[in-house]
DNA sequence: ACCATCGGGACTTCCCGTTAAT
DNA sequence: ATTAACGGGAAGTCCCGATGGT
């Protein structure tokens, strides 16, 4: 009832605060006084909700996979191509990436040897874009030399490299990085007649939402 | 300095012993205990070698410095092309990152929030790539629409996407994968002509030295 | 104070793995380690119990004293003379050294000179010796030219050097060598007509408790 | 030749320095630089007299040795009745006891757990005592109701005693308390005709020479 | 015969995660 | 639901023994 109100409240709170010491000092050296001191809660609150630390970096790593499917998921205005639909893609996990602590948080808690496997969000990003040019290449929006896998390969290492080096270095997941990378990749993987119809700055399209 | 012989050999097997360790369980969770235990010695040889936990990892650090600055050197049979040079180091980056934990646990240090920033090895990679394509741009390797700090952009996101994925899944690193990448790229940075003398493979050079 | 339950029992057993080890490798070479290990706690566990070393020790020194006061006290069946007392307790004596370790530790730790002062069991003991004797000597159970103080110094030497003897030699507490020790000692001792109705070999008497 | 005059001379201060240090502190606390300093040599030096530590223990209580078989070993004047000797005997052993450090460390040395086996003083001690009474109840100087077996046990339990108790107690050592343990001790020990030629405070005799 | 280098290992401090009692 | 008790475990300091050049 109302009660739950609050308590997904607290929850919520903890799980950002979590995210962003998690961010700020990684998984091990975080405290979970530290975390609950900044939610406001006492310890015993975070074990109430929190069976121990581990379960506070799965919920951030959970709400941080919820936040990537709607990065993924295509809103109601998506392009028709695929291939611009990957674009567009990578340009709002750009823009998330350096908006959102916890999405943030998730990427790195799946790379920190600390955690056990779990919920892997580059693993989830390689599935997805690989499922998107496969898809691509089936509409024939990829050139005929061009392998699926092949072009998924190298747009997954440049976008998890800029994720990773945006980490500390927030220019690397500016817009204009993102650009730069599909004006390089773009004319090598579309078809002369479609790249005209492509946009490598993206197009805007809706946030995504919770 | 008498007795370099020993503790020489000692130093470096606690390098070496610190990177492995660094790497498996990352920094902060790795102990010293491990670490010394692991080499052979014990906690106050550790300590004889470092005054503390960072100038461990200091040390390995810089040694991982030092092996990249060797596959950032080019052989004595390096190629005259710029952009050959640039491929050719990525071959051997990817292939000293499968064998070296060292070279990996370096990378990986640098990323670590709980270390002090220090050597980082991902800018001394970056400055390299700069300024080697740049370096190509005067030579005329370039297109003339390519604007070579925006290709270095693409080139370091990518080769940095493989390092940090190759951390867990050495697949990223075998040579085809950095093939994959580079036959993507080479036709929008390389001119006409000058890319068929071009080699997406790599032509093999000598293996890094000391 | 509140969880009592647990702690007492970890705090028990700390006791008496120091004990043990006290006795087999002596105060200065046994380790902190291996006595929290041996009880199956961690270092952490023992410096929450016990802030140094020392207070371990001083610890297992307080337990034996206790149950040295449980071997000195008369139980509910004891001797009304004097001297049958003093010779039943050097016979519960001899038998809790044998079985008792904390009771053992507890004496050694006195005499090691990396030790500060402390607690002093020998001390103890033969203030007690002492005491028992003059109260004997005013209740006329010893021969006239004997002395009390002159007679606790033999009966304080014998069974110390008993002690001591007995810390590797587990005959020297035999119920014997105390038998063979009191003959010779009690006709020196007591007067004739008390002499028939004492027992050299001691009175079965209640086995101290805690 | 000379050299060798100086080197024993310099092995001998290092022996005594060792002894006071054991006796204070401890064979393990014992520093051999604190050793070697208040010797007056190198911590070189000593390691070129003594292999290790334990050699330096060694020589302790070869040289505690020597000087308790010079107690133990009847002096010129010694006396007929071998009772008497093993009375005098325990004087002079009390008297070396107090003066000699070497002698005292040599005792502790034995009792140290951190110590191996090796040379044993207190068996030495306990041995002679056996032969003598052994050799006293051959010469019909002992009770016929005495075993002189049993007798030994109690005259080395007491002597010990004293030794032990003397380590910090130097009244324990004083020729007075001797008297009282031979005063309560001799009428049981030795026959009436032969008590009257004994004396409880020893016959003095010579003191050992090296 | 000397020092400095090298290495061994113990103690103790510190901080954290967890859980029980209130 | 909060606090404090309990226990886990790593870091780092310290000091020592031994040894190889000099």
């Amino acid at each position: 009832m109302v009660k739950q109100e609050r308590a997904l409240r607290t929850r919520e709170t903890l799980v950002r605060s979590a995210a962003e010491m998690f961010h700020q000092e990684g998984f091990t050296v975080a405290s979970l006084a530290t975390i609950s001191r900044r939610a406001g809660v006492s310890n015993g609150a975070l074990h109430f909700h929190f069976a121990n630390k581990a379960a506070v970096a799965d919920a951030v790593e959970e709400s941080a996979l919820a936040r990537l499917r709607a990065v993924a998921s295509d809103g109601p205005k998506a392009a028709d191509c695929c291939l611009q639909r990957l674009v567009d893609a990578t340009y709002r996990l750009a823009r998330e990436l350096s908006g959102d602590v916890v999405l943030r948080a998730g990427f790195e808690l799946g790379g920190d040897p600390a955690r056990s496997p779990g919920v892997d969000l580059r693993g989830y990003w390689q599935h997805w874009v690989q499922e998107t040019l496969r898809q691509a290449g089936e509409r024939g929006e990829l050139r005929p030399e061009v392998v699926p896998e092949e072009a998924a390969t190298a747009v997954v290492a440049g976008t998890v490299g800029m994720e990773v080096l945006g980490t500390r270095q927030p220019e690397w997941l500016d817009p204009r990085t993102v650009g730069r990378f599909w004006r390089l990749l773009l004319p090598t993987l579309a078809p002369t007649g479609l790249l005209a119809t492509l946009s490598a700055d993206g197009v805007d399209t809706e946030a995504p939402q919770e």
